[in-house]
DNA sequence: ATAGATGCAAAGGGTTTGCACTTGA
DNA sequence: TCAAGTGCAAACCCTTTGCATCTAT
């Protein structure tokens, strides 16, 4: 990430203006609205030194394909609407989860995906 | 799932032998101490199968392919380690996972995934 | 000028499928 | 017997990599 391209710039844009979580596909997307030709190879590398260089963080839910988000936030976790699919930022944390782990087993860090309707789609 | 074959033998008793959540080429190796020959696409056949009747059921960690156990088990959760990269049951849960959760949305369930190193990695 | 960045296409890794052969009932 | 089941290989999908070309500095 040493240089300044039109489609680093297109791919930060995207992300930015995004306000969530994305993946791959979907910055190619909205990646070609600002260069024409961008490749997927290039989305990819791109999101690969993003995330190196802690830029972005990503956001991988069990069975589906990994999103990604701008980093810099405190640690959080996630939620996702089993109707519009949206995943939400969840502030908090549960806590004694060195409890649950076996006796000689190193707890290193954690995920915790929460599932349900969100405020839209539950009423 | 009509017929009983050696392979599906051997496949069931490879789930009922593990104690913990295996993937398709685990399935195929530890498989194949009962049936030379076993190809992955009859692995592959079988646990569909076997899930579709529900005497599996998947395990998918976040942005990992998934893995499958024996269904009819209590509540549970799971530690990844990430030296060996195997999968463990965690028997417990966190508790108060409802306060985390936004005013307005309602939760239905909820996945959470121990990271670190297991008992025989942290040596 | 020149090393880093890009786009294309080919290569990988995991999973599914087509097809001829095998086998359980 | 003979359709379900199997193994092999090719097909797929998503992601990564090799390479010739392009471009920011």
């Amino acid at each position: 990430m040493e240089r300044r391209t039109r489609q680093r710039d297109a791919i930060r844009r995207v992300f930015e203006d995004a306000g969530r979580p994305l993946g791959p596909t979907e910055v190619l997307e909205a990646g070609r609205d600002h260069v024409r030709g961008l490749g997927i190879a290039t989305v990819y590398r791109t999101i690969a030194s993003l995330v190196e260089t802690e830029w972005l963080t990503p956001v991988e839910l069990p069975g589906e394909p990994a999103r990604y988000e701008v980093a810099g936030q405190d640690h959080h976790h996630h939620f996702r609407c089993r109707l519009c699919a949206r995943v939400f930022e969840i502030h908090g944390c549960p806590g004694q989860l060195d409890e649950l782990v076996p006796p000689g087993f190193a707890l290193e860090r954690h995920e915790v995906v929460l599932y349900g309707l969100c405020e839209a789609c539950v009423t």
